[in-house]
DNA sequence: ATGAAAGCGCTAACAT
DNA sequence: ATGTTAGCGCTTTCAT
């Protein structure tokens, strides 16, 4: 890394005639002009960049900001992270303090990769979304210098924010059964986290209580185009002779491509399977769509307030130990599968 | 903003200790117990944040990494920012160098408050998204510390990136009089910026050039709820009795909007509207929905590769001068209007 | 078990 | 017109 100090030396100067130019104030400074284009000279050869952790801390700037970091996992779920960065920011922007939200992707299994979790040098806690097995394990494992909330998951010895993954499924198989539906197809993709296999699993287990059948499941890309082509190949073979009755739907974008596929192939209005999503996408593209979409609401805002709460709790010292919030989720009907009726309470 | 320094003098030890004990190497370096309480407990009290600034500088960690700031406004346009986020991180990613992208969320009218920008004191340089016409006077009156580039704005002595605004609406309007439309109505939100008046400006003039007769317009929210309130609203005055042949959104979002509320009413199939929309959202969105939408498409992740290499060349020193890129678009027919035929070739 | 001192890269006040 | 020096807050090495 090239300072100021090495321009100083290449050029025979010393550095704060050099910190002077590069900063743009030669003129008020009165530099000769021949200095000031050796410096630059000297400067564009070496590649010089300022160090901006130098800069900030000799100008005072930042110094009492609080920079929290989120993991965001970079692939498919890529799309989803406004929301739920949103969420931080609104919350964020209620606060007294001045916090500085930096996101930082990362691949799914290389967690342990990164460098501004391990050292501590780079930001004073983080959210950590996404996360795989391999990345809970090495959570796990390892004593971070900073505090640390997870989004949607579960591991020992961390504060997390969650939702009740059981009874998410659980609601959309109550919601099909209100509506007299006897067969349920699952249109996911293949679970990354345990939260998800949970809500399938929740699904099933109520489904059944409720003489739903659930037909076997085959998983899809999670995209709208991942919907599209999942229920395309099935009208054309496991659904060829008879439409499942309902199907649930792992997230929004599947359930968008779904119905895609069902208008397509002609089933609209009466001959629409039921359907019903995760709800984690934006709320008025399910709200719109047509038919609209009816959800099991994921309230990525509410979490995030929750992560932030607990990020300024642990960095407070008000909250000492693992604190794991659990939010409350809830059925929105809309047009592609009517409300609980019979099952509501409970 | 409290240092380690006051700690250590509040509790009468030295820096050096209280160093070791906040940095979790108490146990290796044998501090006592009764030391390390009195540290936690000054720490606690006084309400000590470790200076990230500081910590970044003594480690060296990140020192030659570039920090690159993309000012994006909080406002109806906030989900509009992942597709720029994620092009302008696909194409950092390609780089050999190490970059530090950071999101300054800001509000219209004060980017000149933003202290990231004026201070230089936190990034190399900086991506101004959305900019007003005050923020656009604010840039052209400052002489900043930092490079600049600015995405899809104009402005005096700034490298920038856009698109061919007047041919946007001028597209559009070939491909309805292409499809045999005769009356046209615009559905935008009120103008930010320059680029949209163009936009709707081209929409008229070449609307005008092969006969269509171009409806009075009346602005609506930029979202899906203001495309669909802005329909419904209409259909039951202005159209009435008559509903114009085509229409043209000033976004996807606003499109989608509008394609629910023509349905609701009945509208469908052969009885919609020729529709189309600047394809500012995520493409599959417009792809999928029912019926598909055709849009010209505003070519975000090419224009974030642009910036990124903007950005790159002015801190090379490759760009010296204010350069302007200005990157093709085209029409993209779905099934909500047919193809370019007769107007096709320019 | 604790302290003194040096130094990360930069800027600004104060010489000369 | 340019140089010397101090210091931002922190960590680490080396003493004690």
């Amino acid at each position: 890394m090239v300072t100021i100090k090495q321009i100083a030396q290449e050029v025979g100067i010393s550095s704060s005639t050099v910190s002077i130019v590069l900063g743009g104030k030669a003129a008020e400074r009165k530099i000769s002009t021949a200095t000031q284009e050796k410096i630059f000279a000297a400067a564009a050869r070496l590649g010089y960049q300022p160090n901006m952790a130098a800069r900030s801390l000799r100008g005072g700037s930042g110094a009492n900001e609080l920079v929290v970091a989120m993991f965001w996992a970079q692939d498919f779920r890529a799309s989803m992270m406004f929301r739920f960065w949103d969420g931080l920011r609104a919350e964020i922007e209620k606060t007294a303090r001045p916090v500085r939200l930096v996101i930082y992707p990362y691949v799914n299994d290389h967690l342990k990769e990164s460098e501004a979790l391990t050292s501590g040098a780079n930001c004073h806690a983080a959210i950590i979304c996404n996360a795989s097995y391999a990345d809970l394990q090495f959570l796990e494992d390892t004593q971070l210098p900073i505090p640390v909330v997870l989004y949607n998951r579960v591991c020992n010895g961390y504060c997390s924010v969650n939702v009740d993954d059981l009874k998410m499924g659980a609601l959309a198989a109550r919601a099909f059964a209100d509506q007299g539906c006897r067969t349920a197809a699952v249109l996911t993709s293949s679970p990354v986290f345990e939260g998800m296999e949970n809500r399938m699993h929740g699904f099933r287990l109520e489904g059944e209580q409720h003489g739903l059948t659930i037909l076997a499941n085959r998983y899809c890309e999670n995209s709208i185009r991942g919907g599209y082509e999942a229920v395309s190949h099935r009208l054309r073979h496991e659904w060829k002779q008879q439409l499942p009755d309902a199907v649930f739907c792992g997230s929004s974008a599947i359930a968008h491509g779904a119905l895609r596929a069902f208008c397509e192939a002609g089933y609209i209005d009466e001959k629409l399977p039921r359907l019903i999503a995760v709800g984690n996408g934006p709320e008025e593209s399910d709200a719109f769509s047509i038919p609209s979409l009816s959800v099991v609401y994921l309230p990525m805002e509410d979490m995030a307030r929750e992560c932030i709460q607990l990020v300024l709790g642990q960095l407070d010292g008000r909250i000492a130990t693992a604190e794991s919030r659990l939010l409350p989720i809830e059925y929105v009907p809309r047009e592609s599968c009517g409300p609980l009726t019979e099952y509501a309470a409970q």
